[in-house]
DNA sequence: ATGTAGTTTATAATAATTCTAAACTAGAAA
DNA sequence: TTTCTAGTTTAGAATTATTATAAACTACAT
């Protein structure tokens, strides 16, 4: 297995959630993480891309543990959708969606192209954790 | 089995989707939408208050076809969520969610209660269809 | 009254996810 | 370094939600 130059540094970050830096987690995050840009997936794809190769077999199971993990670590976000899959992102901060009905694909929009004028109270005891928003197209 | 005063308006309302009125679909229609409020439900809840009398039994299989049709014909608005549910809304005008992260409950948001100053074009060859928020809340 | 396309139904099949428990391992402590 | 233990991985079973199948039934046009 390549080590990357960012493998510390998962080690970290993986250690600062009380996470052991297991190797099967730490190729999960060189996968997710480095890269520029951030996306979109399922564990359905994860589990292809991360086991196409002849290196290292991560475990279905272990796929589901870990971005069920990462997720409660707030390394990654659960996407809203009507789909009955769960869908992921990489890119955790606040943002939204297209959501296109015929490809059933999402696309991001940046959280700075959609401004709220106003927003509701919360019910009484509770607190705003996000908001999304999904615009859904059509042809 | 007891014909409310509205069944008339339901069997118009069927026959203008090109759905027969059948009685099971007549026994949902009442059930969902002979009320005051409008609520929220998944397959599993509706099976359980339609068949839990002594009455005619409707099948699952036929509650999933009906709440597929009903949606499809917008009688019915499916909501986002992130559990491996479908979940499903009486209430088809536009308007948004509080979802507890921790009860897993769903809560309206009139639409008047949330404004937007600014909202993305769709891509091109796409228009919007609709827009939902949800506001995500924890203790 | 009859024919037929639409509908319902029980059941099987599929898909996504969670559970289980045995084997393995990271890392603390001896 | 060795040992111990709690945390982790794994294959496979179990569960859950949904969709498919095909036979029986029914609304309604003719």
């Amino acid at each position: 297995m390549i080590i990357s130059n960012n493998s510390k540094m998962y080690v970290q970050k993986l250690r600062s959630s009380n996470l052991r830096p297991t190797k099967q987690r730490l190729k999960i995050c060189q996968f997710l993480f480095d890269r520029k840009k951030t996306f979109h997936f399922t564990v359905e794809t994860l589990n292809k891309k991360i086991n196409n190769n002849r290196t290292m077999k991560v475990s279905l199971a272990t796929i589901y543990n870990t971005v069920e993990a990462f997720t409660s670590a707030g390394y990654l976000k659960e996407i809203l959708t009507s789909k009955n899959k769960s869908y992921y992102d990489t890119n955790i901060k606040s943002h939204h969606h297209f959501y296109d009905e015929g490809s059933k694909e999402l696309t991001d929009i940046h959280y700075s192209q959609i401004k709220l004028s106003k927003v509701p109270v919360p019910p009484k005891g509770k607190k705003i954790k996000n908001l999304e928003v999904v615009i859904r197209i059509q042809k």
